[in-house]
DNA sequence: GTAACTGCAAAATATTTGCATCCTT
DNA sequence: AAGGATGCAAATATTTTGCAGTTAC
């Protein structure tokens, strides 16, 4: 399922079969209100109450089993989550496009418009999920 | 600088300006044994006797910074580490190839031998380094 | 001999679990 | 009303830091 903005995240949590709380409501709101992937802290930092340090994790990881985000693996070890905006569904999530990170800002974001392309892989190799992560300097920093 | 088996750990060391310590050599003689990558407690654990904690930490640090090993990012936020073989300098990792994350035996691998290709990115975006990482099943396992 | 490395202890962080309470349906 | 979600406390796990003793060069 798509997901897109004019959905209301009432709509949203709905239709990705999760009861209607106001954790996830705000939690939910936040990725909505942005382009850029957040981590953890992000979250606890940018909600303008607190959540319990649990509710935030438990809620982001109810929202990557039901599909509703992804997570961007990072070398440096912390976790993102972004919005899914491919088709992701509950456990099996289509990554198609590539997640840039920029070096200067900091910031990460999902390029969707960028596709990834085939990757030959040797024979006997069986190709299930891939992720692109790619470092630089991004649109607004250059 | 690129790695091959015929060096001994110490040749490898010196050629990495590093001072050869026991744990040094004990830590890089598990990578060079082996083709998969290894998480910190894998070394912990592999490691005939055990070294501290705290050493495995600097060590791995080291090697990073040294351009001996580089780190595979995971999406389940464990961090990966294998052999350089590409021409990797201090401070800047050239990772030409892909990584392999087999679903069945989890062992993590580089794909030496597979190219990444161009990836094309909007107007405006640089691109500095890249990670591409490809989970499902090994040529093993199939 | 000097600088670098290690190991121990402890601090600082991060993550998970159990359980009682509260909320959603 | 019943199941699910939350918040608190506490248990674990992970990573970092300081420092004294040891080792490599």
């Amino acid at each position: 399922m798509a997901i897109a903005k004019q959905y209301t995240v009432n709509e949203l949590l709905r239709r990705f079969q999760l009861n209607v709380t106001d954790s996830r409501k705000k939690i939910l709101q936040l990725f909505l209100n942005q382009q850029e992937a957040l981590a953890h802290a992000d979250i606890e930092k940018k909600a303008g109450e607190k959540f319990d340090r649990v509710t935030v994790y438990r809620t982001l990881q109810t929202f990557v089993e039901k599909g509703l985000i992804h997570s961007i693996p990072t070398a440096d070890n912390s976790i993102l989550y972004a919005l899914c905006k491919d088709d992701c569904t509950e456990g099996h999530h289509q990554d198609h496009h590539i997640h840039f990170v920029c070096e200067q800002c900091e910031k990460t974001a999902c390029l969707d418009q960028v596709n990834i392309p085939e990757i030959k892989l040797p024979l006997g190799f069986k190709k299930e999920k891939i992720d692109v992560v790619i470092s630089g300097i991004c649109k607004a920093c250059s």
